[in-house]
DNA sequence: CTTGACGTCCGTGATAT
DNA sequence: TATCACGGACGTC
């Protein structure tokens, strides 16, 4: 097939940089072959420009001007401007920053730029001259073009040990899978005792000697990717740090390091992340990751994680200064225990990637977005990416972000107005992909929209949208787009890829999300809006077909709906209704949008979950129904399992007492047991200090604490008692108010949990039962009433 | 380097009664 | 002392 000229590989990094002779690109490759590095030099920054705007003198010198054909999105002519260096187009960008509608496509960076004009993403081809450096291959200017090819990394697991967050270097810990050979490996900064025979083991007498015998490790088992838990806040920035202190270089890339160094970048904002810059290699932290995939975990810590992922703890499981007097304990005492320790969180780290399967996620994301394996989020950078090539091949560009001045807002999904109550046999109903689907089946798009409205002579060539938006029929890409991805996903489930899978649903729905949203070039009202309000419509449409057979519908948020069937039914019964009612709304809407706007439906209805026992509360202390709040039980497998949305159950601000009560008592009501013993027991409990473990409030503090002046929340009281106030704030109200659990000096207030905690999860389903926790708890109610 | 709309509930502190 | 608006946290989709 290839000649061997051309090779394929898997990018991992890429950077550019200017230079007196225009911009140097950089890119490093995982290939079959090892690491291949490509240089493409000589490269002017490229951005547009309406051709009504003439450029002031004084500073366009040194750019060009061409003519080209091609036209903004609404209809205007523009220009190329070509700059030997990207200095020159920012400085051009920040000269005209007061109207962001001169300038297109200015924020574009050289590489991705570079990489998007040839559709690739991720994966690609070289065709060139290869020329073997010192364990890599090197290509000057070569040709690049898309491939598919799914690499196989090189990855490590890095942890290091401490003093604390800036002090003395302990000890670095690698440990590396590769097929089915394991290398691990510590660096120990202490002297050999007695006989302390470790093969894994390298004792250095000095920081310096430890970081030198480590970079040099990393050279010869030359990594593609360093994984670790929270490696590049801590690990990596402490050895950078550290290297700075000792005037060692940052040697951890690959190639020539003087020529290109690594970093680590420190956030400019709050709320931004740390970002490594390591020539050649890619860094996955493990949080960010699993939060990039969508994972959710009450805390991050990895002892829990690997805990709930693994079932396995870390080898030192105290938390805050124990750890710490523990981790120096050994240091000193017994090394070699440490040596283990920091093996073994590195083991962990491969582990939870290896059961989350997440190098597989970053990988396929990476091939399907072409944003960098190591970034997260970035949706609208991603829509870029697949977007303006293609836009560009239509004739048109984009505009610049923040260049659509917009004051008119559109809604969000549709929240139905809840019927509270506690039913039998509820069945919940849900459009697969609604946004996606719309996209689909109305043909929205920004392009569209542009010839859509620019022609509105000829109406049989448009689909009307909502806020008067009119889309073309026939000219757009996103629709396609999301066609080609659905199609992909269908296999991806067929294959039972799941990471792949994964990945495409999130790209689908972000598609929508940045068209909402004002970070995207292309946000527009009549987009973001003809996608929701046409949810909206299809979802009350569907709701009305639902009950003019008969059945009532409770409630519905965004693309589902929620049936009732109610009682004496049995549960095949109540499945043939759902699939009846499932191909029934899909048979319609395809008919509907055929006879009404001649289209194809996409929108696809699908029987989910029948609840056999269902509540839908009431907002707290009125009778109008609850919503994003409900419970209820299904049959899993034979077996009945309790269902808790939005409710305390599942919200991490509830106390333990109050999340386990409401579980034991819901379900004992859908279960038709006894109930009011657990209530008065639970009670009495409290009140006698039997459940004083289950009382601690964990708050976050989402902002510094000293910014907290209008008022202070509890946590904030709490958090003001402590020595050392983290993000995370455990507190208890006790009879002198919120008290941290680290230094707990008063007594409960008993009141307050009864008051606050156990009645309103009592009261909230009792409301149905006709009785109350007042009733059931307050002996002197009989006295009175 | 960033998804956002929609929603509930709690506690605080100002205001009206 | 009751009522209300608001800040804050954290859910659903």
């Amino acid at each position: 097939m290839s000649d061997k000229n051309e090779f394929v590989g898997f990018l991992l990094s890429r950077q550019w940089r200017d230079t007196p002779n225009g911009i140097t690109l950089s890119f490093w490759l995982s290939s079959p072959q090892g690491p291949i590095h490509i240089v493409i030099d000589k490269q002017q920054a490229v951005c547009f420009i309406r051709r009504t705007n003439q450029l002031n003198t004084n500073v366009n010198e040194g750019i060009t001007r061409k003519e080209l054909e091609l036209k903004t999105l609404d209809h205007e002519p523009v220009d190329g401007l070509y700059f030997h260096q990207q200095r020159q187009l920012n400085a051009l960008r920040d000269h005209l920053n007061h109207d962001k509608t001169h300038l297109l496509e200015s924020e574009i960076k050289p590489t991705e730029r570079y990489l998007m004009e040839r559709f690739i993403t991720a994966s690609l081809a070289v065709e060139g001259n290869p020329i073997q450096k010192n364990g890599y291959i090197e290509y000057q200017n070569p040709k690049l073009k898309p491939a598919k090819y799914k690499p196989t990394f090189k990855c490590v697991s890095l942890d290091i040990e401490t003093e604390g967050f800036r002090g003395k270097l302990y000890s670095i810990a690698v440990v590396m899978k590769q097929s089915d050979q394991t290398i691990e490996h510590v660096f120990m900064v202490q002297q050999q005792k007695n006989a302390d025979t470790h093969p894994n083991i390298t004792w250095c007498d000095s920081e310096k000697i430890a970081l030198e015998a480590f970079f040099e490790w990393m050279k010869i088992n030359d990594p593609d990717v360093i994984i670790g838990w929270n490696v590049i806040a801590f690990d990596l920035a402490f050895l950078q740090w550290k290297c700075e202190q000792l005037n060692l270089p940052f040697a951890l890339g690959r190639g020539d390091f003087k020529q290109q160094n690594s970093t680590i970048l420190i956030p400019q904002q709050t709320g931004h992340m740390h970002i490594a810059r390591i020539p050649g290699r890619v860094v996955l932290d493990g949080i960010t990751s699993l939060r990039g995939a969508f994972w959710i975990f009450e805390s991050f810590a990895l002892d829990y994680v690997s805990e709930q992922l693994l079932g396995k703890k870390k080898l030192i499981n105290t938390t805050g200064k124990d750890k710490l007097a523990e981790i120096q304990r050994q240091y000193r005492e017994d090394p070699v225990a440490l040596a283990e320790y920091n093996l073994e969180d590195c083991r962990l780290v491969l582990d939870i990637f290896d059961k989350t399967d997440l190098l597989n996620f970053s990988i396929q994301r990476a091939q399907m977005t072409g944003l960098a394996i190591d970034r997260q989020g970035g949706s609208s950078a991603a829509f870029d990416n697949l977007y303006l090539p293609q836009l560009h091949r239509q004739g048109f560009v984009a505009p610049d972000i923040g260049s659509q001045k917009s004051t008119k807002s559109s809604p969000g999904g549709y929240v139905m107005d809840s019927q509270p109550g506690l039913y039998d046999n509820v069945l919940v109903l849900d459009f697969k992909s609604l946004y996606p689907s719309i996209i689909r089946t109305f043909k929205i798009d920004p392009l569209g929209l542009s010839i859509g409205s620019a022609n509105t002579r000829d109406l049989d060539a448009t689909i009307p949208g909502f806020l008067e938006a009119e889309f073309s029929r026939d000219h757009h890409i996103l629709p396609n787009l999301v066609t080609e991805l659905w199609q992909q996903r269908d296999e991806a489930k067929i294959n039972k890829d799941k990471p792949l899978s994964h990945a495409i649903k999130i790209i689908m729905n972000s598609f929508y999300g940045v068209l909402g949203s004002s970070g995207c070039r292309f946000f527009n009202p009549q987009l973001a809006s003809s996608i929701t309000m046409r949810g909206h419509q299809i979802i009350q449409m569907s709701r009305e077909l639902i009950e003019a057979k008969g059945y009532n519908v409770i409630y519905g948020d965004t693309d589902s709906v929620f049936v009732l069937v109610g009682q004496n039914r049995s549960e095949e019964e109540c499945l043939n209704i759902g699939k009846t009612l499932q191909e029934a709304l899909n048979t319609w809407w395809q008919k509907h949008l055929k006879e009404e706007y001649s289209l194809k439906s996409n929108l696809e209805i699908e029987f989910e979950t029948h609840y056999l026992r269902f509540l839908m509360p009431t907002i707290r202390g009125a009778d109008t129904g609850s919503k994003k709040r409900y419970a209820g039980m299904i049959n899993r497998n034979g077996k009945k399992e309790m269902v808790f949305k939005g409710l305390e159950t599942v919200r991490t601000d509830w106390t333990p007492l109050a999340r386990e009560f409401q579980q034991e008592l819901y379900k004992r009501i859908f279960t038709q047991k006894p109930f009011e013993e657990l209530i008065k027991e639970t009670h009495d409990q409290l009140i006698n200090g039997q459940l004083d473990n289950k009382l601690t409030y964990t708050k976050r503090l989402r902002r510094p604490l000293e910014s907290y002046t209008s008022t202070q929340p509890p946590q904030v009281k709490a958090a003001r008692k402590m020595r050392n106030p983290g993000r995370k704030i455990q507190y208890v109200i006790t009879l002198n108010g919120p008290e941290p659990i680290e230094n707990l000096e008063s007594t409960p207030n008993y009141q307050h949990y009864v008051d606050k905690q156990l009645a309103p999860v009592a009261d909230s389903i009792l409301y149905f039962l006709d009785t109350s926790f007042a009733k059931i708890t307050d002996r002197q109610l009989d006295v009175f009433d």
